[in-house]
DNA sequence: GCCGTTTTCGGCCCGACTGTTTTCAGTCG
């Protein structure tokens, strides 16, 4: 079993435990769900290692949970879990991500309208048996239609940065069958898109079949639709279809250029290949029956008179003709920060302690980070007030003194609210002592484009307010973007000096490529932040760089690859 | 069910918002 498996159950378990009415064990649950998510290393091992003992050394999980996860690494289940499940049959994952539906709506509708899954859900609210049970009505009918039909939009695409542990090990696990020589993802995960709907790995062998037998063997493949010698499409159990084919070597370069995709990007290929009087597909570029090229990538985009395109910009817009008129950006590298700039911590909603986050940091590779916990008006973080803000910066002078850091800095700052209207909830003259402020959107996300425009806007204006962090509060396949004119907003943050951040926290990515894009354009400068809620959470900093990357963002364009002595110039 | 430089027992963030309600339950963060 999984981590992600095993925190599905516990996070079932948490609403399983609330729809009881039972106090306390919910919250429980979901820390130990959220603790198991953010493992480095797979429970399994853990538990090899070290037995039940070593399970409650992960965060949130103590001896009951720890009793319970051992139950399902080797079971599968466990009594609670099987008894509980009993009373209430239902799709409970997939019925809470309808937004608004929560766990005890969840026991009305299944026990009123035997409602088990989402198709059940949507049938009784179309035919308006929803709105006829107590404590439900017309609005609440429509909001959950309106959930469903989100949910549908977002088509089954699971969020990338949850499943890369998860792909990386399939991909080492392929790469180390004996009759593989090279074995890659390519798709949209090579392309580090936001969601994924699939997974295709590419490998090469002289023994392709026996290359099949294995993959087909390996544990985790729950169906198979298809399989041939060379190519083999199956679901996997965590729900995700999987294709694997296997090329020889010297179509390697080709093959992976084929499937790293995107179709428009190699379409776009092919036709310049055509006009050259070539041929390009996945065994490599021809001239009539010659293979010019094929073994790798590079080659193939040479010879078609072209540099070499990085796979997170492959989506035919515009970076070919950059690739022709040596005009491409120099993409920010994965390792170039040097810097978080929205880290929280135990003062209010995150895990760790200022020093801890600040030693994983150190840890991580970073030289800085900015401490920005919430502030007052997010009450259920806990958040600052000026008075605790104050205590705060004493506390991070009294660290940075201490001499526990060497080349390490910490830096005072917050994630200010944004109220309606676009006043922040600190006064200036505390913001004023902190190195950064952020500021950020927590509420009224429904407000018209004009009104959330004006808000934002109001906020670049503040001459303390340096980010505005996660501009849109957008939550992938959860919550709609806020809708404001971005075009407004650059030229604002522009005028202003304001930096827009990419969070890189896997299903905010927020802001999205396409907006980076506009950024670089008009040299307005972003920050990559991880939103870090725990230690484990810097390693999220990769998918803002790769949503970075998506948006031709190069080094300098990101001012967090600056070293902290620097910021200040950036910052107003 | 977890956790502990205020506790090994007794706490366990709490306010805004929504939609249903005549005073509140559920959801979200």
């Amino acid at each position: 079993m999984t981590n992600q498996e095993i925190a599905k159950v516990l996070f079932e378990m948490a609403a399983l435990y609330e729809m009881e009415g039972v106090l306390f064990k919910p919250r429980a649950y979901e820390k130990a769900a959220l603790g198991v998510e953010a493992l480095d290393m797979e429970a399994e091992e853990i538990y090899k290692k070290g037995g039940v003992k070593s399970l409650e050394e992960i965060s949130g999980v103590g001896k009951g949970i720890a009793y319970h996860i051992e139950a399902l690494l080797k079971k599968g289940s466990f009594a609670e879990y099987e008894r509980l499940k009993k009373k209430i049959p239902v799709n409970i994952s997939e019925l809470t991500a309808v937004e608004g539906v929560g766990p005890k709506m969840i026991k009305t509708l299944w026990q009123k309208l035997r409602v088990r899954n989402l198709a059940d859900l949507e049938k009784a609210a179309r035919v308006g048996k929803v709105k006829k049970l107590q404590h439900f009505g017309e609005k609440s009918e429509r909001k959950i239609l309106r959930g469903i039909e989100f949910l549908k939009k977002s088509g089954g695409r699971q969020v990338l940065g949850f499943l890369l542990p998860d792909v990386r090990n399939l991909e080492k696990i392929i790469r180390s069958f004996p009759e593989v020589e090279q074995a890659i993802v390519c798709g949209s995960i090579r392309r580090r898109k936001e969601t994924i709907g699939d997974i295709d790995i590419l490998a090469t062998s002289i023994k392709p079949e026996k290359v099949m037998e294995r993959f087909l063997g390996l544990p985790f493949i729950a169906h198979v639709y298809g399989r041939g010698v060379t190519k083999t499409n199956v679901k996997l159990k965590n729900g995700l279809d999987a294709d694997i084919r296997v090329v020889p070597k010297k179509s390697y370069g080709a093959a992976v250029n084929y499937f790293t995709g995107s179709k428009d990007h190699n379409i776009a290929l092919r036709e310049l290949a055509i006009k050259k009087g070539w041929k390009l597909n996945e065994y490599g570029l021809f001239r009539g029956k010659k293979l010019i090229a094929g073994r790798d990538e590079e080659e193939i985009y040479k010879a078609l008179g072209l540099r070499y395109i990085e796979p997170e910009m492959r989506e035919n817009t515009g970076e070919i003709k950059a690739a022709r008129a040596n005009k491409l950006p120099r993409l920010i590298g994965y390792g170039d920060l040097k810097g978080d700039l929205q880290v929280q911590t135990d003062w209010t909603d995150g895990e760790n302690s200022i020093e801890e986050m600040a030693r994983a940091a150190e840890n991580y590779g970073l030289d800085y980070i900015v401490i920005t916990d919430h502030t007052r008006s997010l009450a259920m973080t806990g958040g600052s007030d000026e008075k605790k803000l104050l205590k705060q910066m004493s506390e991070i002078d009294r660290l940075n003194r201490s001499g526990k850091f060497k080349n390490f800095k910490i830096l005072k700052g917050a994630e200010v609210n944004i109220g309606k209207d676009g006043l922040l909830d600190i006064d200036d003259k505390t913001l004023a002592k902190l190195d950064v402020v952020g500021a950020a959107v927590h509420s009224h996300f429904n407000l018209s484009r004009q009104e959330q425009t004006k808000r934002i806007i109001r906020v670049m204006e503040s001459p303390h307010v340096d980010i505005i962090f996660h501009l849109t509060g957008r939550i992938i396949n959860r919550r709609e973007p806020i809708d404001v004119d971005i075009g407004e907003i650059i030229k604002a943050a522009k005028r202003t000096g304001t930096i827009l951040e990419i969070d890189a926290y896997p299903d905010r990515l927020d802001i999205k490529d396409e907006y980076i894009r506009k950024c670089v354009e008009a040299g307005v400068k972003m920050s990559i932040d991880s939103d870090a809620h725990s230690k484990e959470h810097f390693k999220m900093l990769e998918h803002g760089i790769a949503q970075a990357r998506r948006g031709w963002a190069s080094s300098s364009d990101i001012i967090n690859t600056r070293p902290a002595g620097e910021l200040a110039r950036l910052l107003k």
